[in-house]
DNA sequence: CGGAACATTGACCCATGTCAAGTGTCGTGG
DNA sequence: CCACGACACTTGACATGGGTCAATGTTCCG
């Protein structure tokens, strides 16, 4: 719980632990995918398990009206594919050209249980993963279309505060359609609230992709219920 | 994932296997609560697990404009607690009088970190969990105030069948408020959608906690979207 | 019987979805 | 180098689902 800024923007695992895995990492495979590449689709055998080297992958489900709803962002580090039991519930597509390592998840599986340890570090994976989910339900559900999105910018440039990137000035690697999906917003929703962030003085948009936080303090109060009260 | 009805009911997880966590409960201590009372709240040491003998208990967290975003219901036979680092990540109160079992949570960890067979048992128990909580989120998210409460009411169903209940003949343990809360809309919206359903001639309510599901197959068709095609 | 808590119903209004048009921006091919 | 098309984004006009506020009903329990 203490990565509460890591949660409503990944609902992947970022994993800084030397163990088992990191071993298994060091000689797997990599994977290059195109934008709009699968990694794996929703149904899909888990066979692997993936670490994001560069790039960035969606994490979503589709509803059969054809509707999606993002449950995730994975960045690099962020490990994807855990926690599926043999099939995988979610569908993973790089949302840029992207570079994965690629672990089987027998191995892994194996290992774990001899290796209580490395249980137990997937279990806490799981755990952070769980309480990223539970907070991005919080954004999700009963929030403004001005909440939801200046809590993204900031949930946005604390990750990368953490990662040792630019706080202030955001790339994002999402186009709008994405960003609503995560939020649960249109489109043109998204696009509106941006430029009414920009109308107030909040933040800039020199490029559609490209956001600097001009008063962060300002975007705080308007995300307000950024969580609980600690 | 087999068990997606489970998911959008209940955020806690039912756990069945027979390991050193059925040891730890058959002698763990029993625990009473009145309806209101508080099993943790967010922010406590998570010193105990805790196992639902008999009542009900939601999970929720709040913001800090007083909103409550419930998480997740536990029924008999569910696990709360788990997933929780050092500190409680959420409020867990009972919904009426409930009869817990209380595991210290040290000793748990301690055998978890020397037994890998509980250690993965709590890995697929939290990724239950997550894959419980993200349908919730699918529920949650782009719905109607219909496609909510339909689907609520067809997992409530679905959880009564598998524990040998009435599926037809569903008691609700919680409030219209709690299940506003849950779905994120207010009591109002769903008590009218009770009554449209109602009218629509879809369910009878004797009491409004006594729901008769008469239609389900109508009841599937306005869910939609339960999930994947799987 | 009276009061508290919960539930229902109605009237109104606003935020956000929908539909539609217009404006970049990028990459490809002539 | 420009023209073109594809795609993403922005902006506007409009409709509506569900939130808000307020009154009334119901159930339960002391």
């Amino acid at each position: 719980m203490q990565n509460v800024s890591h949660s409503a923007l990944s609902s992947a695992v970022n994993v800084s632990v030397t163990n088992g895995l990191e071993q298994s990492l060091a000689q797997a495979g990599l994977r290059r995918l195109e934008a709009k590449e699968f990694v794996f689709t929703e149904g899909d055998a888990a066979t692997h398990l993936f670490r994001v080297e560069s790039g960035a992958v969606a994490l979503y489900k589709v509803l059969i009206d054809g509707r999606r709803q993002i449950v995730g962002f994975a960045y690099p580090g962020d490990l994807i594919g855990l926690g599926a039991q043999d099939e995988h519930g979610v569908n993973a597509q790089a949302i840029k050209p992207t570079r994965l390592r690629c672990i089987p998840v027998a191995a892994l599986r194996q290992s774990a249980s001899r290796d209580a340890n490395l249980a137990m570090t997937l279990y806490e994976a799981m755990t952070r993963e769980l309480a990223a989910t539970r907070d991005l339900m919080l954004i999700t559900a009963q929030r403004s279309a001005m909440e939801r999105v200046a809590g993204f910018l900031l949930a946005f440039s604390r990750r990368n505060g953490r990662n040792g990137l630019d706080p202030v000035n955001i790339e994002l690697p999402m186009t709008r359609a994405d960003i609503g999906d995560f939020l649960g917003l249109t489109i043109e929703t998204v696009s509106r609230t941006f430029t009414k962030l920009k109308a107030l003085g909040l933040i800039e948009l020199p490029q559609s992709s490209r956001v600097k936080l001009v008063d962060i303090e300002e975007l705080e109060s308007l995300a307000e219920n950024e969580g609980r009260c600690s």
